[in-house]
Order: C-alpha cells, then structure tokens, then sequence
DNA sequence: CGACCAATTGAATTGATTCAAGGTCCGTGG
DNA sequence: CCACGGACCTTGAATCAATTCAATTGGTCG
C-alpha cells in the first residue's frame, strides 16, 4: 500500500448534502487524509465498520475474479460515502482513482444512525440497480452516453466533463475493454457530439444526441 | 394485471432466517396473496413502503429500457424479502415467475426496525455487488455456471436444481439471450457437467467443474 | 532528449446475437 | 383417445459487436 498523509482540515467541509450532513453530525468525523494516486483505502478482507466520506477527489469500489479481472462497482466523488458493507469484513477494495481527501466516519450507536445509513444504503441501491441494466443490456455506445450524462449531471456542468480516471477505469466500470472505450469516444467525435479538449476533459456539443443514445 | 387471490395462512410460516423473523415480529404480517404465473406484485412507478416476504414460489424483480430490453435484477425466493426501494415510488417491477404466495409486512416504526432493514438492505448490495461482477466481466459459460451454483445453493441440495422460471428469464437475468442460454446448457451437457431431466430440472453431475468456471 | 506509460488506431478473431427452421411439451376440443 | 394449436425450447447458419493482438502516437517526467 502506498503512503497516506493525515492533515487537519477546518471543522466546515463543503458537503452539501443533507443527508451526509446529518451523519456527519451523527458521528466522530475524524480528520481528512490524503491518498495518493492508486493508494489503496482499505483491502479485500479488511474489517469493515467506519464509513468513508471523500471530500475531494475521486475513489473507486473494485472487485477482483480469481483469474484478475477486474470489475469496478462504483465510482464515489466529493460528497459521496462508501464503505457500507454487509458482514464483518470488506467483500471489495477501495482504491484512489487521482488523489482523494478522505474522511472516516465512526459510526457513533445514536438513535436514528441505522435510519440515516439505511436511507443511504438505498440511495446507493437504486444506482447499483441501474447499473446492472447498464452492464446487462446496453450497447458500448449507449454505456458511455449513460457515463458521460452521469458525470455532466454529477459535476454540475451543462457541456463539460471531466474526467478524473484513466480508460483503464472506465472500461472496468463499463464492463469493456479499454480499447472499446477509446474506440466510442472516437464515433462520439465524428458524430460531433462530443470533443476531446485533452485526455481527461471532454467538451459535451450535443447533450440530446448523447440522451437519444440512453433511451 | 392479473387476479390475485387472498387466504389466511397459519401464523407459523416456514421462514428459517432469523433476521427475517424479527423483521416479521416488529410489523403487521397481514395475509399470504398467492400471484398466478406473471401477476404483477407492483409495478415500476407504484408507491413505495411495504415489504413483502416471499413465502412460497419465485419474484423477479425488473426494470425495462425505454426500447423494450429488460434486465432482472434479481429473483427472490421463500424467504426472501422485497420491496425495499429509496425513493418513495418503485423504480422497478415485480412479477411473480411461477405463482408465488406472498405476504405484505407493514413496517411500524418500531425502534430497531431501520436496523433490520439496514441489515436485509447491505446483504442484498453483497449479492448486488457480484452480479454487477457477473454482468460486467463473465463469459455466457461463467454466467450460466454462476448461476446453477447459486441456485443449488439456495435450494440446498447438492445436485439437484429446479428451475422455477423458463429461459427467458434466465436470459434477462443473466444479460443473454434466451438462445444463448439453450445453447450453454447444451454444452454442459456435452461435456457430462449437468444432465436435463427435464425442460425445468437439472442434475448436476459434476459440481467441481462448474465451480471451476466460476473461478 | 530518451524512457515510460497511457491512449489511439488498425486488422484479425471470436463470442454472442440475430434470424430462421424444427422439435417438444401440454392443454383443449373433437 | 388422439389430433390440433400454441408456447417454449432447441438447433443451425450467417452476421455483428466487441475483443484480442499488434503497432503507433501522444504526453509527462527525470
């Protein structure tokens, strides 16, 4: 595991979200450390039990086949909590995708702790599920049309995405090759729906086009 | 949608999981419905809030793409709980495969009650979890493989499975086509893996090598 | 500048799908 | 009781989307 630097970050973080405000408030939020590129936030196997909240940067859920394929289940950016598991220890690992700020949150037994992070669990729950349809029925062209809307639509912008992961990491999200997703971005190009400013940022010209290829 | 019928069932219902019968004793159980064969138990846009319990037969819980594609998400079977959505409407239908009895449980506000749900709500995101990994990264052998061992086990038999739903379903749960499906279980077959006792009934004769696809 | 890693692009291959033709099972009615 | 119809399943052949393998380009850092 690469090296992590704990620094102390002023009480207020900029967490918008109600719902992750009120666990926050409902826990010993400790302080923010930093993991490098690729640094491993906790292990396949690893006692499971505090939450994790990112407050800058990006993490990503993985799980491996015996033979190392790789499946990443979800990504988590700023605001997001990840960490949620079902038994003692930790089925999947948790990478830093670009440098993440990353706060523990241990679980205080407060009344209503199991109602916020039951409310959280089903938030998660509705993205795992729509996922699944991703990864079951849609065509390469229409799971990146599906990424692209849901980072333009998470960072807050109207036409452009960034893109803090490598195609490495899109592909294992997408349940594709990295060439495949070189490939798409490529049509996306032609068709002038999107254009690539640099690797990691592209400019949305035709939203509707990108949500024709959704549904 | 299609007729449902209502009959009292004896308090005592059939469920082993003790986690399930304490959820059971801090609401309302109210009658068993018994769903003929694809009665819907809900569908996508319903409000959301009770929890129902499988007590007998097989649900398939689905979502549909806007052209028609369907992915189920999950099957649940006796002893299984369902229901559990984040919003306040479903995001996803639920049908009965094969004429399941089913009860209603109204959740009163008990304490501890999130708590159960919590626990019922991360077991799921586990099972969840590895179905995205089947979706996203397994060949049609390794699906089909996954899913007999699964099946098996739930059923608790050691070589003996029972298919409740037909090809199709299989198919849209698996993230195929119900050809494909036919044709995989073919090849099991040739290679002495399972044997067809019927359209609905499989033997598996050799459990080591399913368990060698899988990983 | 050179080394290294990521990304792109091309060509060949393949796993799964699509389309189409039978086959099996089962319930219904003559 | 058997013939018929319909739904489901199986199988085959052709096609296609995505992968694999391989070569090249681009970008970054010492």
């Amino acid at each position: 595991m690469l090296s992590q630097t704990t620094f102390q970050v002023a009480a207020s973080s900029t967490i918008q979200d109600p719902e992750v405000c009120a666990l926050m408030q409902q826990s010993q939020p400790g302080a923010v450390n930093f993991y490098p590129v690729d640094a491993m936030v906790y292990a396949q196997g690893d006692v499971a039990g505090p939450l994790y909240l990112v407050e800058f940067g990006t993490v990503r859920i993985c799980q491996l086949t015996a033979d190392g394929r790789r499946q990443i289940t979800s990504f988590c950016y700023a605001g997001d909590v990840f960490g949620l598991e079902a038994g003692g220890e930790h089925e999947f690992y948790a990478e830093s995708v670009d440098g993440a700020g990353i706060r523990v949150l241990r679980p205080t037994n407060e009344a209503g702790f199991a109602h916020r992070l039951l409310n959280l669990a089903l938030r998660r729950f509705g993205r795992m599920q729509s996922h699944l349809v991703l990864l079951g029925r849609m065509s390469a062209n229409e799971k990146m049309a599906h990424f692209l809307l849901d980072l333009l639509d998470r960072q807050g912008s109207d036409d452009i995405v960034d893109l803090p992961m490598q195609r490495n990491d899109i592909a294992d999200y997408l349940g594709l090759t990295f060439e495949t997703v070189s490939r798409v971005l490529r049509v996306l190009k032609d068709r002038a729906v999107i254009r690539l400013q640099s690797v990691d940022r592209i400019e949305v010209l035709d939203a509707d086009a990108l949500a024709a290829l959704v549904d």
